[in-house]
DNA sequence: CCTGTGACATAAG
DNA sequence: CCTTATGCCACAG
């Protein structure tokens, strides 16, 4: 085999990664939560945790991927400042039964679903 | 090809 | 507790 082109970074799908992280996120069940880095170790990328919040980042207008599930690893609501409302990230995971405190989730650990363990 | 960026994670002061 | 710094990687221009 002889050539490998060095670009292998979109053979063919661009941003395949991104769909990715989509596709993990749409797995979050309701009322759970997960970090940015579980759904990068989970797609391969666990050193790539920006990379996930970046996705997020165009995920506006993806009703299917429910961004406001995904927090960082304190279970800090970091990208709500991103969101349309300032606390709209916050009432969405109210909504759905969890708490959240000065922009935490509360039991984190307890809502916390792991994709790779979940799977 | 190089540069900039970004919703993390971790370390250090 | 806080801020600052570094690593890290993928994508867009």
């Amino acid at each position: 085999m002889g050539l490998e082109n060095g670009k292998e970074s979109t053979p063919e799908s661009g941003a395949n990664f991104f769909e990715r992280v989509y596709e993990i996120a749409r797995l979050i069940p309701y009322g759970r939560v997960t970090s940015y880095g579980a759904i990068a170790k989970y797609i391969g990328a666990a050193r790539s945790a920006r990379m996930v919040g970046w996705a997020m980042n165009a995920c506006e207008g993806r009703e299917d991927v429910p961004a406001h599930r995904v927090v960082n690893r304190n279970g800090v609501l970091t990208g709500k400042h991103h969101f349309k409302g300032t606390n709209l990230m916050q009432q969405l995971l109210e909504n759905e039964g969890v708490a959240i405190v000065d922009n935490q989730v509360q039991h984190f650990e307890k809502l916390f679903w792991d994709p790779a363990k979940e799977l």
